[in-house]
DNA sequence: AGGTAAACATACCAATTAGTATGTCAAGTT
DNA sequence: AACTTGACATACTAATTGGTATGTTTACCT
């Protein structure tokens, strides 16, 4: 049996993402887990520590761990990139995470505005996971893989979008087929790039 | 001076857009207006379906309105496409509307979940965005401007997914110039298209 | 054995929330 | 002139919220 702290952040994370942040009530979440408000209280000092903390320990790792491969990425950037679009695929394999989203995106829309830790977070993890793209293209533009007149930055910003955007639509269409549409045209835009 | 049911539902949107759907407090909207909460239950019975006249009454004609060119696209595709990455910017012309974000997106990451009624209202939304577009996709199709190989569908879904990735790119990392470069690259990927 | 601190539980509270019940007033309508 | 109706305002409530103050228990340390 994993530790309190741990169990806390988990499902309080899974609560996050059914209801956004401001729909969870988190005495209520961990009085499903059998425990009380003291529990929740004894280790973070209010709700929002509690929402820094899954960003912290529990989302970026998990983004970040997602877009990885790409910093090893030279010529063989093809293989890279199916790699981490089948992280994505595996990331919302059943029906039910495409109706919910992508927790990243989620929490994108509704916190920047609200709260300054939130935003400075979540800005953190878009650019690290947008360099992790742009150094994956520049080796791969390095090794000769793609013509010399593109540009690293826009297409990694590019491909971030697409990717974000089309798990977005997917959930408004309630449809894994409008992510496997966007995901395969984001292989063909790639193709068309290639030296 | 507008009706107040009008002026009702546009400082509410506003607020959606900023605080949220759930973060909005709908008799301090009104009382800003100054007037009260008595005013906002004479028009509409709860805030939920305040929230759908939002939707139906604002949004989902200013969406339409925003993709329409396409349905009247053929051998100008080009053209109709540029006419509507130009809406979009205008859509997002000042920082501060980057930052909030797109309005469709951030009450499409929050809702569906929550409530039914938004669910279907913002399915809608996004299902006839993406056949504007596959419409002009297909009559320019026919009209030769395409490749014979090409998916309108996939690719009426890729862009719109590229589009709302942009502006939730953009808002993440608050950098309208990351959504130029997304709109840039799109462009370039249209242009890939052509015969 | 006595003391201390971590890990919780229990009981409570002040503020806020959506929503309601009732009242008022002006503009038509008959 | 009496009556009705639409357009709000005022005052209230029941439920919920995040958060706190105060136990209690167990493990550990000396």
């Amino acid at each position: 049996m994993t530790d309190t702290r741990t169990e806390i952040l988990h499902k309080n994370y899974e609560a996050i993402h059914r209801n956004g942040f401001q729909g969870v009530r988190a005495d209520k979440v961990v009085a499903e887990m059998g425990i009380t408000k003291g529990a929740l209280y004894h280790y973070f000092p209010n709700k929002f520590d509690l929402g820094y903390a899954i960003l912290d320990e529990l989302l970026a790792p998990h983004y970040l761990k997602i877009w990885q491969p790409f910093e090893r990425a030279e010529k063989n950037f093809g293989v890279v990139l199916l790699d981490v679009l089948e992280s994505y695929r595996d990331f919302a394999k059943t029906d039910e995470e495409i109706k919910l989203g992508c927790p990243l995106t989620n929490l994108t829309q509704e916190m920047p505005p609200l709260d300054e830790g939130f935003r400075k977070r979540l800005h953190r993890i878009t650019h690290q996971m947008q360099l992790q793209v742009e150094t994956g293209l520049k080796n791969a533009q390095l090794a000769g893989e793609f013509k010399l007149d593109f540009n690293p930055t826009q297409t990694a910003f590019f491909y971030l979008s697409a990717i974000e955007g089309g798990f977005s639509v997917a959930k408004a269409m309630q449809s894994r087929a409008a992510f496997e549409m966007v995901i395969a045209q984001l292989k063909q835009f790639s193709e068309g790039l290639k030296v």
